[in-house]
RNA sequence: GGGCGUUUAGCUCAGCGGUAGAGCGCCUGCCUUACAAGCAGGAUGUCGUAGGUUCGAUCCCUGCAACGCCCACCA
């Protein structure tokens, strides 16, 4: 046998195993295969930059699902890709010619997207390699890009089909407008943040010069283009006033006084300023009320001509100079502080400026209508359910959706507008002439698409749409979406719509829903606070196996993850204790042939004990993998693997594998290393790496566990277990720890071989204890072990009283010669201390008869066993500590 | 302003109607022939707060408080 290094080494062989992993083939589905579907689509990472620790959580999960699914026998799929990422792209790139002078004007559309592609190969390239680290078995053969040309032919297709359809229509309206990315965004890309303000109370004089109007505003430079002022209907103070005019301060305009409910008589004077061109409120208010709209800002956020002299100026000078002004001019009443929520753009932080253009919308609602209902009918359910809600609230409430974007990094939107007769053609391929009046002298439009345009046909644009492929056929719709709830409206809503508008049928059946991962101290991980933790370096110091672990462990029920290496060293230990597990299984058993034993008859407790664990284990976490319940399947698997395989079964086995019974080491060495297998498939999806080099190290082993099936019950070798091993046991257990117990609390050193006896009325117990003597002294590390029915001679030892359900015993541990006393009295009196108090609880209990009638009987027998059990163990320990001397 | 979530051992979190659990950390003793990335033993909690329902509440209900997140056009 090959030596095993004696800590495990992740670094030397997680990059040879995904190698061949890639090279077979292993993760690539083909259409033809008999399983029953199963797919997944990965969210396509952005190609911005490299995978983060959200995307390490996210891959994982899903990589454990797919494995999962794979070796159950699915046909199952995962489909990777990336993102183009149209906005966040552009301005990595632009920023990265910022350094060396460049303007993307400079360069020119053309240029600049090459640019874009040129840094997109690098990128794409490095979050490739970064995967593959993780060890995602993704089918890569099925790698798509927002961009390709597949899934540019379906974006168009779904443009013109929604065009068509009148779902989709150009617009001329105030929209939220970044002045720093010279683009319009869409309401989800705009972050309210609760900011200090000030509210500025400006005085606008009537138009006859008798008398005024106070105005509140938060944003006194949009007054330049302010065209009317506003009081509510019911407002008896301004009542006279409405129809009337007042002159706008600095720009001198006659403005109308106009009534409106939107207008709170309550708020700040009970007069609102109306600038229709700059405030949604006021737009909408200016529509009912036919109000002149007046632009002050170009796309640069810089006052125009309508500002007269402030022409030029950008905020914050723009507004520090109409405050001047205003004071100068004696309009300005006062400035109090406001609290109020700026509207900032989500991808450069730039104040949002509502503006007035020329956009692309999806009218929503007709695609919401399905998509509400998918969700409510429970057609597509997400986990944890309580998304559920979020989900719907922000659908009954969605507003038309803005795609186009004044970018070069995208889909550029097939419109062709004629500058001969002002139609517009929208059209599957290149348009050259105009549809109605047949002029050439037609000009695509410059915009692109929102990036979630795209992203929202992921799950049948990765699988050949708008062909009908025999990928669709096979994988759609989609089994679980795994993704985090930060773009639950961005991406998973709109797939939902447009799945079910394209498909005709959801896009996913499942949507899990994970949370953020967060620093130890449960900050935000970003750049600028320096606190990102980099998954790949944690795979060189820890490997991807426990990084992959702990990601699992950590993720919970939906919640956001506070990560520590500390959790990370642990797992690390985990797959260590795995690893030298496995060193013990074949150093142990070297020189013995195993052998299939007939019957349970002829293997040991430990033996049965063990395949019942196994048993039990395999039951809940198939469960648990199967509701999603990552978390609860891991620990459970780490539980048994060094809880009851490690701890125990390899010790309870040491005695038979260094014993002379050569028969009976064959039968061990068999469930051994049935048992070990067993557990390294099971483990296999959540730590696929070390799982393979113990495969690939035990006997009897095929190509590769890639290709091996998840252990089920349906298993004969399952037969070989019991129930009452596992009770029998627990005896054992009870037996040893009872003595490690005494041994621990009077500090007698692990070296020292100490007699012991045990005394027990109960039949049955010596039975268990005589039948597998060799275990407890080898466990105890007893120089022999006794069984006795009768008390005997107490003095100098330590005893410890033990009960399993009605049955009694004790432990006895002659201390002469080894220590005082003194430890050994403490001990028990804390011992007498823990269970009186118990008792005197389960009494207070029993003696109320309203207890013991209201409550149902086995609490009340379960109780009186309790009473009894604690009842014997103080006399046992109290008899002990008077004979002790 | 609406909605959601959290509050359990020093830290991170399980538990969600019958005497409080794990990992890490801590204390004690051990390099016991798989593993010191380990072994054995131990300590630690008025389960946020005030009420209510119940024989019984960390768990269910109602206030309250603190923290966090999302959505929203109050100038």
């Amino acid at each position: 046998m090959a030596e095993l290094s004696k800590g495990y080494e992740p670094g030397k062989t997680e990059g040879q195993w995904y190698q061949s992993w890639e090279s077979k083939k292993y993760f690539h589905a083909s259409e033809d295969h008999k399983g029953q579907p199963f797919s997944l689509v990965i969210p396509p990472p952005n190609v911005t930059g490299s995978l983060h620790m959200g995307h390490a959580l996210n891959n994982t999960l899903q990589d454990v699902l797919v494995r999962y699914k794979r070796m159950q026998g699915y046909n199952a799929v995962w489909i990777p890709g990336m993102d183009h990422a149209g906005i966040a792209t552009q301005m990595v790139v632009e920023r990265m010619l910022a350094k060396e002078g460049i303007k993307r004007e400079q360069l020119g559309r053309e240029k600049f997207v090459e640019k874009i592609w040129e840094w997109k190969a690098e990128s794409g390239g490095m979050i490739l390699g970064q995967q593959r680290r993780l060890g995602n078995s993704t089918d890569w053969e099925r790698h798509r890009f927002t961009l390709d040309e597949g899934l540019s032919k379906a974006v168009r297709k779904v443009f013109v089909d929604l065009y068509q359809q009148k779902l989709i229509y150009q617009g001329h309206r105030l929209v939220n407008w970044c002045p720093r990315c010279v683009t319009a965004v869409s309401d989800l890309e705009v972050k309210h943040v609760e900011t200090k303000g000030s509210l500025w109370h400006i005085r606008y004089p009537t138009e006859d010069g008798q008398g005024e109007v106070i105005v509140a505003t938060t944003r006194p430079e949009t007054m330049l283009g302010d065209t009317a002022v506003a009081v509510n209907p019911k407002d008896v103070r301004y009542k006279a006033l409405v129809g009337k005019k007042v002159t706008l301060p600095l720009i001198n305009r006659k403005i109308p006084i106009i009534a409106d409910d939107v207008v709170d008589k309550d708020f700040g004077s009970g007069v609102v300023k109306m600038t229709p061109a700059h405030d949604f409120n006021d737009y909408e208010t200016g529509l009912r009320h036919k109000l002149e709209q007046i632009s002050i800002f170009d796309s640069h956020g810089v006052l125009n001509q309508n500002a007269g002299s402030f022409k030029g100026l950008k905020n914050p000078e723009a507004r520090k100079k109409v405050l001047e002004a205003l004071t100068d001019g004696g309009f300005l009443v006062k400035e109090e502080p406001h609290a109020m929520a700026v509207g900032k753009c989500d991808r450069c932080d730039a104040v949002i400026e509502p503006m007035l253009s020329d956009q692309w919308y999806v009218k929503i609602a007709p695609l919401a209508k399905p998509a509400i209902e998918a969700v409510e009918s429970g057609k597509i359910k997400f986990v944890p359910e309580n998304w559920t809600k979020t989900y719907l609230e922000w659908m009954y409430n969605i507003r038309d959706w803005c795609i186009s974007r004044q970018l070069w990094w995208g889909h550029r939107i097939p419109a062709w507008h004629c500058k001969d007769c002002q139609h517009v053609t929208v059209s599957l391929v290149d348009a050259t002439q105009c549809e109605k009046c047949k002029s050439s002298n037609i000009k695509q439009s410059d915009d692109v698409l929102d990036t979630w345009f795209s992203s929202a046909l992921w799950p049948f644009s990765t699988m050949g749409w708008p062909e009908k492929t025999k990928a669709l056929e096979t994988w759609y719709p989609t089994n679980t979406l795994i993704t985090g709830f930060d773009i639950i409206f961005f991406w998973v809503a709109r797939m939902i719509m447009m799945g079910l508008h394209f498909m005709k049928e959801v896009p996913f059946h499942t949507v899990y829903i994970h949370g953020l991962v967060r620093d130890e101290r449960g900050q935000k991980m970003s750049k600028s606070k320096g606190n990102v933790v980099d998954p790949l370096g944690l795979i060189e110091d820890f490997g991807a196996d426990a990084l992959r672990f702990t990601l699992v462990s950590l993720v919970g029920a939906g919640r956001d993850i506070k990560f520590s290496e500390d959790r990370l060293d642990g797992y690390r230990n985990f797959i260590n204790k795995i690893w030298n597990a496995t060193r013990f299984a074949l150093g142990a058993v070297e020189g013995v042939t195993p052998v299939e034993p007939a019957s349970a008859a002829e293997l040991s407790l430990a033996d049965r004990f063990i395949i019942y664990e196994l048993e039990r284990t395999i039951k809940s976490v198939t469960v648990a993998l199967d509701e999603l319940r990552f978390t609860d399947a891991a620990m459970e698997l780490y539980q048994v693997t060094w809880g009851e395989f490690c701890d125990w079964y390899l010790e309870l086995s040491k005695p038979v594998l260094y014993g002379q019974d050569s028969r009976a080491k064959e039968r061990t060495a068999f469930v051994l290393h049935s048992v070990l297998m067993r557990l390294v498939k099971l483990l296999h999806p959540f730590t696929p790496f070390v799982t393979e080099e113990i495969y690939q190290k035990l006997p009897k082993h095929g190509e590769s566990i890639c290709l091996e099936k998840y252990p089920t019950l349906d298993d004969s070798f399952l037969k070989l277990g019991s129930k009452t091993s596992a009770q029998e046991i627990s005896v054992i257990k009870a037996v040893v720890t009872g003595i490690r117990n005494i041994r621990g609390e009077n500090r007698i050193s692990p070296a020292e071989k100490i007699k012991a006896r045990t005394v027990s009325t109960d039949k049955k117990m010596l039975e268990i204890l005589s039948a597998n003597l060799p275990f407890v002294t080898s466990l105890a590390r007893l120089s022999e072990l006794n069984l006795t029915s009768d008390l005997g001679e107490t003095k100098k030892c330590a005893i410890n009283p033990i009960a399993i359900g009605d049955s009694r015993l004790q432990v006895v541990v002659p201390l002469e010669g080894l220590v005082d006393l003194d430890e050994e009295i403490k001990r028990i009196q804390k011992e007498i201390e823990k269970a009186q108090k118990d008792l005197s609880l389960a009494e207070r209990k029993l003696s109320q008869d309203t207890f013991v009638k209201n409550a149902p009987p086995e609490i009340v027998e379960l109780e009186k066993t309790r009473q009894s059990q604690l009842t014997d163990r103080i006399k046992q320990l109290e008899q002990a500590l008077t004979r002790l001397k």
